[in-house]
DNA sequence: ATGGTAGGGGAAGGAT
DNA sequence: ATCCTTCCCCTAC
């Protein structure tokens, strides 16, 4: 049913549009004007007693405008939207933020509003860009749809029927389009299955935020387990003491700008080994890994004594400990275990041939709704607002994490598998074979040592890549190869994360553009020849988009404004901010959040430095009729097109980054220059090894600790800021006693230091893995590598004995020595830091003219300890593979 | 008001 | 002019 009233200043419907609407079969009810309908549609509303409103942009857009016209033209019968009969508005409504999503919920108490589009609407479309309502039919029903612009101020829709009725079509579509969308992506089904495992209001779920949710299922969990909940706090109710002092520390923080700093370290990211890889590299990934380290160590809320943190602000001080292997499981991971058992139940009964596809999609929205409530667990762990906000557990969690994934890549080296890439739950080795089913032999090795290792934490091979492309941390491309067991085939599809391609900024020709060189680079292609087609390619393209043969809606870029248009300092130089207030003159509704789609437009002839921010237009205004805007072919060359391929090329043995350029019609003399700043910067190439920091590389080196004549003892770290030392021309002096060291203690502590860390290794001590036990031999058993356990007798154990002091390691502690009294490096400022970048007691960093000075002032000093240093390490160096060999069935 | 942190990259504007 | 910090956005996990 459509209801219609006048628009404009008409007061009359134009004539015809009922038989119109006759003739299409389409219910059209006309009103005088738009308080009567109003009327018409609360007494509707009352009749039908919906339970559910389903919609596109429902408490943003539509319902907004629905109940502040209902308020503003005084419509009594308002309160029928709700199930709760009211005389009166709610107080808030006079006020001047009555845009509050709270009120229109307030409004329509008793009902369910199902919006596809919301939060919880996005987080089950993550592919879309836009949320338009076209696009999420393209995405989530694989329909095309052209989406019509409709201004109603065009005199033409009071007038002509049918052009009215054309609009009232369109609207008919869109609420048809809707509901398709809602239905294809389970929203109504999976919010309820949320409802059911957390114990929360539907209407909460269909609002889409996982605190709540997460907040019942713990409320129940605990009611269950005789606990006392904590109570909600509000303004005046703290009983928190960490949300005391966050507060009273980060007060202006997070006011202000909203910019949220984190509060404790997250996952750790392996630096990659940049460029392309050609043999088979193993995506080897922790299954669910923080739900799983939760139930590992039990992290409990009841199992972790969390009083005496956060006193000294030092994460390594502070890190709450781990309780004893075989205490009770606490509330949360049987709360987790629970939920996993659970699911896995429902996939066997997903299985079951015997399903209808009705039980089918049950089950498997059912499966989805419980992975989805598992792993939201850890998140509010670390939500400063949340009732069972709990930093230490959340801290623990991430720490396990890195320990985890810092030991899964030390067994990998260990047993000669190199490492490229890992990022929080995941490592990627590149075997070294060009054969599928070798690599996929290395990796199912690798997968069962890892595995035992474990009780529940469980590594698998995610994928295998035929061809890798990494770029950056977080960025990267393979060719993802999978077999076909009949015929042996192996066939592969491009991968592509973080690069710019995918990202919604880039508009789709440049997405396409990338595609295609990936394609190229990553295929068995002869590299010259891919190369090759690629510049070819370019140049057509180029070619193309100078000819204006390319229509408008591939330049489209999408961009989110976070806050009001209005409000944004530097809006000049934002493109999505000048179309946002551009769009907001015209009359268009446009609110924190939205996502601008925009095109930046050819500039003319005239305003030469008219700046791209200045050309930005609205996709509509492009594409209305007579516009005579074109996308600005340079602007698009340069920066979508140009940028995003020079990253992917960056690394390609044989590019000629020149002939691209060209190929792309840049202007050939800026990027000489821009090619010539960088070189300055960064050098010369240089080896692989190099790019990893020292802060990743000696992570797990101990420092230099060096004694003063005063019995002080502290950290040097070379020439950087200490509270404990000075590096002044004269040398290395004492902060406590200004006593200053002569080179010679300088040589002769630093010689010590290195002999005691050689006897250590030479001591030979093995160590079992696994926390729990710990235990620390020399011995070698009869049984391998496991641990032999307090029986000797190699069960009830099962860790893995391993050097305590790898061969490696003194390797590595060796450099870092080494690393200490690098002028080069002290003066770029590469040392490894002795402090943590978030210690609250930092010292102020030096100046970098002075590290300079110093650097060099001290060259002759550091170059002394350098050779001490190089003596033992030209020695290891001989001995590192003596060693190896030997121990080889060791490791 | 409505899970988390890590990280790249563009752009502006201040410091040098 | 060039470096460095800050803001902003978006993505990976």
């Amino acid at each position: 049913m459509t209801l219609v009233r006048p628009i404009g200043t008409s007061a009359n419907i134009p004539p015809g549009l009922l038989q119109l609407a006759q003739k299409q079969n389409i219910n059209v009810k006309t009103f005088p004007n738009e308080k009567v309908l109003l009327n018409f549609l609360a007494g509707y509303v009352k009749t039908v007693d919906p339970d559910v409103f389903v919609g596109h942009r429902l408490e943003n857009i539509s319902l907004d405008v629905l109940v502040q016209r209902m308020h503003d033209l005084q419509v009594y019968t308002w309160s029928t939207f709700g199930r709760r009969n009211r005389k009166s508005w709610p107080d808030r409504f006079n006020k001047s933020s009555f845009n509050n999503n709270l009120l229109i919920r307030e409004v329509f108490q008793g009902r369910l509003l199902c919006d596809v589009a919301n939060e919880l609407g996005q987080s089950l479309t993550p592919k879309c860009q836009s949320w338009e309502i076209a696009e999420m039919y393209d995405v989530v029903c694989h329909k095309e749809v052209n989406p019509m612009e409709i201004n109603f101020l065009n005199p033409k829709f009071s007038e002509d029927a049918s052009f009215l009725m054309m609009a009232l079509k369109e609207n008919f579509t869109n609420v048809k389009i809707t509901a398709e969308i809602a239905f294809s992506i389970q929203i109504l089904s999976l919010s309820k299955q949320l409802t059911n495992i957390a114990g929360n209001a539907w209407s909460h779920t269909l609002s889409g935020t996982r605190a709540g949710r997460n907040e019942f299922i713990l409320l129940h969990e605990f009611k269950r387990n005789n606990y006392i909940v904590p109570d909600k706090e509000d303004k005046y109710h703290k009983n928190s003491t960490q949300v005391k002092m966050i507060e009273s520390t980060e007060d202006d923080a997070t006011t202000a700008t909203s910019n949220k700093k984190p509060k404790y370290q997250g996952g750790l990211v392996f630096e990659p080994e940049k460029g392309l890889h050609k043999n088979f590299v193993l995506v080897m990934d922790f299954n669910s890994l923080y739900p799983s380290i939760i139930q590992e160590f039990n992290i409990c809320f009841t199992t972790i004594e969390r009083d005496q943190f956060n006193v000294t602000h030092d994460e390594d001080r502070d890190m709450p400990v781990i309780p004893e292997r075989d205490s009770t499981a606490g509330v949360l991971p049987r709360l987790l275990s629970t939920l996993v058992n659970r699911r896995r139940e429902v996939k066997k009964l997903l299985k079951d041939p015997k399903n209808t596809p009705f039980q089918k999609a049950q089950f498997d929205i059912k499966q989805q709704a419980l992975k989805l409530t598992a792993n939201s667990m850890y998140g509010c762990l670390g939500y400063v607002l949340s009732r069972f906000y709990a930093k230490p557990l959340a801290m623990l969690v991430t720490n396990k994490g890195r320990e985890i994934l810092m030991d899964t890549r030390q067994l990998a080296e260990s047993i000669g598998l190199r490492v490229v890439y890992g990022d929080t739950d995941s490592v990627m080795i590149d075997t070294g074979v060009d054969n599928f089913n070798e690599a996929l032999k290395i990796g199912e090795e690798f997968k069962l040592k890892v595995n035992e290792r474990y009780r529940l934490l469980e590594i698998d091979i995610d994928n295998v890549f035929k061809r890798l492309l990494l770029h950056a941390k977080k960025k990267y491309a393979a060719m993802n190869a999978t077999i076909n067991k009949t015929t042996g085939e192996v066939n592969t599809t491009l991968e592509v994360k973080g690069l710019d391609m995918r990202r919604r900024e880039y508009c789709q020709l440049s997405k396409d553009i990338s595609t295609f060189v990936l394609m190229k680079i990553l295929s068995d292609l002869d590299p010259e020849q891919a190369l090759g087609e690629v510049y070819d390619y370019l140049e057509e393209m180029t070619g193309k988009i100078k000819n204006r043969d390319i229509g408008a809606e591939k330049f489209r870029i999408n961009t989110k404004l976070s806050k009001d248009p209005g409000s944004y300092p530097n809006g000049k130089s934002m493109p999505q901010v000048q179309v946002a207030l551009r769009l907001r003159n015209e009359g268009k509704v446009i609110k924190a959040g939205a996502v601008i789609t925009y095109i930046i437009t050819d500039s003319g002839k005239q305003d030469e430095n008219s700046t791209p921010a200045e050309r930005a237009r609205a996709i509509q205004e492009v594409f209305s009729k007579g516009s005579n805007l074109y996308p600005d072919a340079e602007y698009y060359l340069e920066k979508q097109i140009f940028a995003p391929v020079e990253r992917l090329l960056e690394r390609i043995e044989g590019v000629d980054m020149m002939r691209v350029a060209k190929c792309l019609g840049i202007d050939t003399k800026k990027y000489v220059l821009r090619v010539r700043n960088n070189e300055g910067q960064s050098g010369e190439i240089m080896p692989l090894e190099s790019s990893i920091s020292d802060a990743e590389r000696f992570n797990n080196s101990s420092f230099l600790v060096l004694k003063c004549k005063c019995d002080k003892q502290f950290r040097f770290g070379g020439i950087q800021a200490s509270h404990d030392y000075n590096v002044t021309f004269n040398g290395v002096t004492c902060s406590s006693c200004q006593y200053t060291f002569p080179i010679l203690k300088l040589t002769s502590q630093l010689e010590r230091t290195i002999r005691q860390h050689i006897s250590l290794y030479y001591n030979g001590w093995l160590v079992c893995d696994d926390a729990a036990c710990g235990i620390t031999t020399r011995q070698i058993s009869v049984y391998g590598k496991r641990c032999i356990g307090t029986s000797g007798k190699a069960y009830g154990c099962k860790g893995i004995m391993r050097f305590k002091y790898t061969d490696k390691a003194l390797y590595n502690q060796l450099l870092y020595f080494n690393s200490l009294f690098d002028v080069d490096k002290t003066k770029k400022n590469e040392l490894r830091p002795i402090y943590n970048f978030d210690d609250k007691n930092l010292p102020t960093k030096l100046p970098s003219g002075q590290v300079d000075a110093l650097s060099e002032q001290n060259r002759e000093t550091f170059s002394a300890c350098q050779e001490v240093v190089n003596k033992y390490l030209d020695d290891c160096g001989r001995r590192y593979v003596n060693m190896r060999s030997i121990f080889d069935f060791m490791t």
